[in-house]
DNA sequence: CCCTTGATAGATCGAACGTTCTATCTTATT
DNA sequence: AATAAGATAGAACGTTCGATCTATCAAGGG
């Protein structure tokens, strides 16, 4: 019988070093020669762990769209949605590392021109959008598809300030944000 | 003496074909030899030229910067500021090829990561911001700095949008971006 | 005590990259 | 016609990339 994996898997491993050189030096900049040089492993055996570079973006998109589910679930137990989202979405793009929003940035870029990552990115925004949406008709809204489209531009929008102006104070957005979304 | 530089100029023939091409395949999946292919030209020509792919990109940025400009003096010119804005926005993303969209964002991506080149990139945002600024504290809006974040914020989520989604309808938006610009 | 099987190593592959080099061609001026 | 200089060509360079291949190592089960 085979082994039983071990504890820290070595999957998870990869995919935190790979997280971390991705949004410090970018996708395309790292090469899986200094995946396997911070990891202190082979080529062969990174290659043993996941089948190409794609295959650990892939990985990534799945996991952001755990969490994208997992921050929807949290805003739908909230009492009064318009009061609860603004602190959401500014704790959300205040509270991700520099290195955490590159990231995101980077694997949406490369994975919108992989042919077979975009459908993987293109049924977690629609996901992502259809429980937002959800989540507004819930609260009353009018048109709560094209709000919901809304809201994530604005979120998206804002993830791409943090990258332009890496030092900009968001928390002083929520003004603005808040009277933007009806607040 | 040397030769008159003759009518369509050869860089901005370059600079089209290789818009062109990036915006289609993207940057990084650009090479220089397509870029010669596409413009039946040999690679010793074309680094006659631009010294580097770098340097493309730079004056895709320039470009871009001047657009901006272009953009806000229209805005500057109109009458009540809010209700010009809302068709300014949905007419820019919604009027942009997509080839135009992934552009941006090809360009924004590559950009912020080249120290060469990212501080070109924040010179173009910074002037926009202070442009857009100008107009509302002119239009009497509190806080306009932040509110110029904020607008700009929704403008890059909403091209991001057509990037993830390219067949979304944008001009259903109107009402909801019209209701966070507070029209 | 082999024997199977997963984990690991490291050399290596072929392709593609951005760029450079040298040579040739074209054209305007003299 | 001679010249000078920009425009163009195309081969070649050195590097790096993602990926592969073969071989060895470690550990349980029989």
């Amino acid at each position: 019988m085979p082994p039983i994996p071990r504890g820290p898997d070595r999957r998870t491993e990869i995919l935190e070093t790979a997280a971390r050189l991705f949004a410090e030096q970018g996708f395309h900049a790292t090469s899986m020669r200094d995946l396997c040089a911070a990891l202190g492993m082979s080529p062969g055996n990174l290659y043993h762990w996941f089948p190409s570079k794609q295959a650990i973006i892939a990985a990534f998109v799945e996991a952001d769209r755990a969490t994208t589910a997992a921050r929807l679930a949290a805003l739908s137990t909230a009492g009064d949605l318009a009061s609860a989202a603004v602190p959401q979405i500014i704790g959300y793009v205040t509270t991700a590392t520099d290195a955490e929003i590159r990231l995101f940035l980077e694997i949406y870029a490369a994975a919108l021109r992989d042919p077979e990552l975009a459908p993987l990115v293109r049924t977690a925004d629609a996901e992502a959008r259809a429980g937002l949406a959800a989540l507004l008709r819930g609260a009353g809204i009018a048109d709560p598809e094209a709000t919901a489209v809304v809201v994530i531009a604005l979120v998206d929008g804002l993830v791409s300030r943090r990258a332009i102006e890496p030092g900009c104070d968001l928390a002083a957005l929520a003004g603005p944000v808040g009277a933007a979304l009806g607040a």
